[in-house]
DNA sequence: ACTATATGTTTACAGTGTCAACATTAAAGT
DNA sequence: ACTTTAATGTTGACACTGTAAACATATAGT
């Protein structure tokens, strides 16, 4: 038995939308296709999601939920660097494993996150259990742990970034593939180690 | 004096979808649209772009080839760290200005370079660059200079990225801004000075 | 000069975001 | 309980998109 109404149609559409998007890519999404999806009307989701946009900002709070899962820490207790380096690694799992959902995140497809409060405060999340970490890591003034903070992020973000680039460039014939750029395998490979060196230069600075 | 056969219509197009992409982003982009700036019907553009990733292929090719001009250096003459530390603060400004276009390079818009072999040549040149004044400030083997390339450029990469996010944070009212997170712009205003920091760690590790 | 190829145009199709008008149901106010 | 209102859904339409096919014209190679 059908009913006219749905019921639950919002939650169905996000999670329909999480899906396409983990497995196809934001770009590839449409609003009709997850209404097909949903058993809907092509206009049905406009009733929960003013414009395209919007659902993408649904989706990437999906995404930031999941990403502050696996990576944030328990600040209750103590914060080892060893945890750091750990939620590092996390973190780096997660942009290339959920590669999609990442870009949607951290692309441009939310133009302006302070037009969605809700996306904001999950993305801030993320940011604040990083700070209160390395806040209980050592008495630096507040400053220097933001600059940590921006530091390290900035260098996960972009490990993420480099990584999938690189691993494009991987697939090349070895004839045009001559070795150097393929050799940051050699970061993925040994990504834990990696980190914890990195973390250890950015605590000590 | 209008002719049937434009001359330099690639060319135009490029140009003309640089442009556009450096303005209003490549998303908002249609080859339609570039066709009609260019005064040329429809479709002409599938003459010299089988698909739109092919035309984007072009624009992200002609990005690289002004980041390299911005960020490599002289390999022949001796480097210096301060060296490094300069064409390290012209990649990050790159990206900040011209937010568009790197975003079409280093996103998905291109999803496998390995398709556009000018492209991928570009993008390696400033890897080369890279690597090449990297083996010239020490006698690290091969591995561990491509291991620092790829450590220096995932930050690089990264503060372009999260400098972005976070100047968008700091537009939020003061109320909900608590501080911590806008001293990011610690670090945009002090450029130099962080990469110094950064690269001086990556050259010791 | 003749032919093949490159480059351009017209037309057409299916898919998109989004709006307006309408239908049905659930919720709220009396 | 009954009526009004608001929430949620559907239909139809519009302008726009990427791209393919068929056709037109100019250029280059013989």
């Amino acid at each position: 038995m059908k009913t006219y109404h749905h019921g639950n149609l919002k939650q169905e559409l996000i999670s329909c939308a999480f899906r396409l998007c983990e497995k196809y890519g934001y770009e590839t999404l449409s609003m009709r296709s997850i209404a097909k999806e949903s058993g809907v009307s092509q206009t049905a989701p406009y009733r929960h999601f003013d414009t395209k946009e919007s659902l993408y900002a649904s989706v990437a709070m999906e995404g930031f939920k999941k990403l502050s899962a696996a990576t944030n820490l328990d600040t209750s207790k103590k914060v080892t660097k060893k945890d750091l380096v750990e939620k590092g690694v996390n973190y780096i799992n997660f942009g290339l494993e959920h590669a999609n959902t990442y870009d949607l995140m951290f692309g441009t497809a939310v133009g302006d996150f302070s037009n969605y409060p809700e996306l904001l405060d999950c993305a801030n999340d993320t940011y604040e259990n990083m700070r209160l970490s390395f806040s209980k890591l050592s008495n630096d003034p507040e400053e220097v742990i933001a600059y940590k903070c921006v530091t390290l992020w900035s260098m996960l973000h972009g490990l993420v970034g480099i990584l999938r680039k690189v691993a494009i460039v991987d697939q090349l014939d070895p004839e045009q593939n001559n070795g150097p750029i393929s050799s940051a395998t050699i970061i993925s490979g040994n990504l834990d180690f990696h980190l914890d060196k990195v973390i250890t230069g950015i605590i000590q600075s």
